[in-house]
DNA sequence: GTAATCACG
DNA sequence: ACGTACGTGATTACT
């Protein structure tokens, strides 16, 4: 492989910034001080998508025009003169960029008298002495002259995802002629953004012919007596202006540069420096999007003085500390705890695990509630300390669940988080060796888990989140933290009665598939049936070579093979996704214990894993069978089972106030043939498929609708879907308006909130890609509606769970699917129970749509209904 | 490590 | 003109 050196237009990029986040009507991206960024955050980004590209003793290099450009034509300075000035806003980033290239230690040359292009052509054609590949990223297509074998030349269109990548071929396939004529064809044409005019009568098409007639613009000139008529008379009397036009084009590469191709080559960046770069400017994405592969050792790195007790007995009980936890391993759950960080009164104390537990002072200080307690992931902390019989309280902040209030898009471990805060914590590479921990580390965490907290709790309090934080999620962490001890009982009995069936009937279908295809193949993968039924059995194939189950479906008649797949597939999923998935699970007490992630999902919702617990099988008959598994041995207890009705719905006639909506959920009309009668204007009942119908187009419109994708779950066309959406928004004009302020707020804000003001930010609403900007608009309005449930059905589990205190009940939650929960109930409490929760859900939140709570008991999971 | 698939809300 | 429904997690195949 060739060396290679990457140069950069500095201002062709940075115009390009600027004018991708500036928006016609709306502010531009300023600090807090006024300082205009909106170029810099654009152009930062773009610089570290190609330095993040680059490889070992590669170059990068950025060339700016100097502050005064030098004249080469006095008659030129008439036509700069019309030339537009840049906004001033932008010229005010030129010197940040310049800032922001030293931090990310880019080599910088800049020197009054040298042109920017200049340079570029320069080191160019240096490097390509020396066989170096050269990759110029540039706008401006004078650059394409230096096009050769070595040197191409990526032409900016929009952004860096809109780069036409050009060398001789794609020259003379795109424009005609060789890279060298550039300037011949600029000659004849001018140049609008330097404002000459070309020769008139000469358009794209004449150009092209008259350089390939006579190979360049001296040529021309000289034979404009032959070409004769208008145009050769034109080209005569214009020929001054074409040759300023064609001058300015030529790039210079032998002006004399203090600086050699070795000096490019990167070095990766301090992390200091980009911190405080980022600092300085309010960037607050950026530090955490940077290659670490770039990244020198940060020198600034100061070793705590930890105090290794085994007893806090000699320290002073504060009324605040700090805790983290030294786990082998990444699993809260599952692995070993080396030790416990404590940040007490300005000392980092560590205590080994067994330390812990036979020390009364720690254990008392862990357990009093009214010790605030600072950390990261508390619940982990919780759940662990838990399994050593060490009981915590008192959470006041955890730095996870504040960091994902701040940016729900954030990555849930602790080393992202903190070097989202510009923080770097560096781990002991003995560590891991010796197995013993690593109590630097660890108070580390603590450490900034309190240090944090001042700056994170402004941050919070200016997004209006400080409260659903310290209200909402901190207490929620005790309740999920429970949930996850308490676990929840799996009969792997059942389950591998199932299994056995199941795996019989796949070993079936195994070999009638083989026999229907003539050969042997491997049925779970995709790419193998593919190539069977529409190659060997030459299926119809409208989906690209997918052979997912709806467009299986749509195959279903044409060949015996294809619900046999079907069928196959689905045994597959069951036996091994949650047969033999879930086994292994289940722990010596015959329960899984699973994760509820409480700073993972964008939209505000928990998720579940390990097992994952919120996708067992329901719509499938035989797969609810596996529900059957999950059941209490003891005769005492039953499953409770409550979920919300139409929650989402719900939530949509609320937030957008529709009448409409309102009237259908207050008269507890069933919503799907309510909306069926009402959009498609029937006047009886509706027909099972016209129910279908609006149940997917009230489906959509939580989805953020759009034509196509209606089109494409009623197996219509688009234009009929489009006039279905018209009909809705016509019988429920306040979805409307409420979806249009979405889009709007969006646009402006760069962010969406729900009910409790928890926000989701979508960056790529301004995406120059029209696919990631349709997306942007689809989760912008679907956004706030899925988060506001989530707001809503987590309030329930605090005030259910309060209630349940407060009645001293026995009863406890143990499962949350989304708009779910789940109960374990002694039966003498079923009444009460049942009342309690069932009220506090349903008034967790009041607003102006009563939500409705059904479910039951079961002695399974599959009768709880 | 990513893509394809399919389970859930 | 562009071409998809929103949010997840676990599995297998395959690079």
């Amino acid at each position: 492989m060739n060396k290679k050196l990457i140069i950069i237009d500095g201002n062709s990029l940075l115009f390009r910034a600027y004018f991708a986040t500036a928006y016609p009507g709306v502010e531009i991206m300023k600090t807090s001080t006024g300082i205009p960024t909106n170029a810099i955050f654009a152009f930062s980004n773009m610089i570290n998508k190609i330095v993040s590209s680059l490889k070992e003793n590669e170059g990068i290099f950025v060339a700016f025009d100097a502050g005064k450009p030098t004249f080469r034509h006095e008659a030129l300075e008439t036509y700069k003169a019309n030339r537009k000035p840049a906004p001033a806003e932008l010229v005010a980033q030129f010197p940040i960029a310049r800032e922001f290239l030293d931090a990310i230690g880019i080599y910088q040359f800049e020197e009054e008298g040298f042109e920017g292009d200049d340079i570029a052509g320069t080191i160019a054609k240096k490097a390509e002495a020396k066989g170096w590949d050269v990759n110029i990223y540039t706008s401006d297509r004078d650059f394409l002259q230096l096009i050769t074998d070595k040197i191409s030349i990526n032409v900016i269109r929009k952004g860096l995802s809109d780069v036409v990548v050009t060398n001789e071929q794609v020259m003379m396939d795109s424009y005609g002629f060789r890279p060298k004529q550039i300037i011949d064809y600029k000659g004849l044409r001018g140049d609008s953004s330097d404002n000459l005019p070309g020769i008139p009568g000469v358009g794209e098409k004449t150009a092209v012919k008259l350089i390939n007639d006579y190979g360049d613009f001296d040529n021309i000139i000289a034979h404009a007596s032959d070409i004769g008529g208008k145009l050769g008379q034109n080209i005569l009397d214009n020929q001054e202006i074409g040759r300023i036009s064609r001058d300015l084009a030529i790039i210079k590469t032998d002006v004399d540069i203090p600086f050699d191709v070795e000096d490019t080559i990167y070095r990766g960046y301090d992390f200091d420096k980009i911190n405080a770069f980022c600092q300085k400017y309010e960037f607050k994405q950026l530090l955490s999007k940077i290659s670490p592969k770039w990244k020198r050792t940060s020198e600034s790195y100061q070793e705590l003085n930890v105090e290794v007790l085994t007893s806090l007995k000699d320290i002073s009980i504060r009324d605040e500390i700090s805790v983290a936890i030294d786990l082998n391993g990444d699993s809260y759950t599952l692995d070993d705890v080396f030790g416990v960080a404590f940040l007490i009164d300005g000392h980092h104390i560590y205590m080994k695990i067994d330390d812990v537990k036979n020390d009364k002072k720690a254990l008392d200080i862990l357990k009093d509630s009214n010790i605030k307690k600072y950390c990261f992931d508390y619940k982990a902390i919780k759940v662990a300390l838990h399994r050593y019989g060490i009981e915590i309280n008192g959470c006041f902040f955890d730095l996870l669940i504040a960091a994902y209030l701040l940016d729900s898009s954030l990555n849930n471990d602790v080393d992202s988080i903190l070097h989202f805060f510009g923080i770097d914590v560096p781990q002991n590479d003995d560590v891991s060796l010796f197995n013993e921990g690593d109590p630097q580390r660890t108070n580390q965490i603590a450490l900034y888990s309190r240090t944090l907290y001042q700056r994170i709790k402004r941050e919070l309090e200016k997004v209006y989140a400080f409260d659903l934080f310290s209200n909402l999620e901190i207490p929620l962490i005790d309740v999920l933290a429970d949930m996850e001890i308490e676990g929840f009982p799996l009969d792997i009995h059942v389950l591998d009665e199932f299994g056995n069936e199941w795996k019989a009937r796949l070993k079936e279908l195994e070999s009638e598939i083989h026999d229907l295809a003539g050969e042997k193949f491997n049925i779970s993968s995709p790419k193998q049936v593919g190539d069977i039924l529409f190659t060997k059995l030459g299926l119809p194939d409208y989906k690209k070579g997918s052979t997912s189950v709806e467009v299986l479906k749509d195959l279903r008649n044409t060949h015996p093979i294809v619900n046999k797949i079907l069928e196959y597939r689905k045994y597959f999923k069951l036996i091994t996704t949650y047969v033999d998935g879930l086994k292994p699970h289940v722990l010596k007490d015959g329960k899984v214990h699973a994760k509820f992630n409480q700073a993972l999902t964008t939209t505000g919702r928990l998720s579940s894993s390990d097992p994952n617990l919120q996708n067992i099988s329901i719509r499938d008959e035989e797969g609810k069978l596996l529900r059957k598994a999950f059941h209490y041995d003891d005769d005492s207890v039953s499953i409770l089972s409550l979920d919300y009705s139409q929650i989402e719905l719900r939530i949509l006639a609320s937030l957008s106030d529709c009448k409409g909506l309102q009237e259908v959920f207050e008269s507890g009309e069933d919503i799907h043939a309510a909306t069926a009668k009402r959009v498609f204007h029937l006047d009886g009942e509706p027909t099972d498929l016209e129910r279908r119908r609006a149940k997917a187009v009230n489906f959509g419109i939580v989805y953020g609708i759009s034509d196509w994708g209606l089109a494409e779950q009623l197996d219509i066309g688009p234009k009929e879907a489009g006039r279905i959406i018209t009909d809705f928004y016509q019988t429920f004009p306040e979805v409307r308006t409420f979806f249009e302020k979405i889009i709007n707020d969006v646009t402006n804000d760069g962010y969406v909130s729900t009910i409790l003001g928890r926000r989701r930010y979508l960056r790529e609403i301004h995406d120059s890609n029209y696919q990631k900007r349709e997306f942007a608009k689809r989760a912008a309005m679907n956004a706030p509606i899925q988060g506001s449930a989530a707001d809503l059905i987590k309030i329930a589990m605090i005030k259910v769970n309060d209630a349940l205190k407060l009645n001293k009940l026995k009863t406890k939650m143990v499962l949350q699917i989304h708009d779910e929960l789940i109960f374990k109930v002694p039966n003498e409490e079923k009444d009460l129970a049942f009342k309690i929760i069932k009220h506090e859900m349903e008034n967790a939140i009041n607003l102006k749509v009563k939500f409705v709570v059904d479910g039951g008991f079961g002695k399974s999971w599959y009768d709880a209904k």
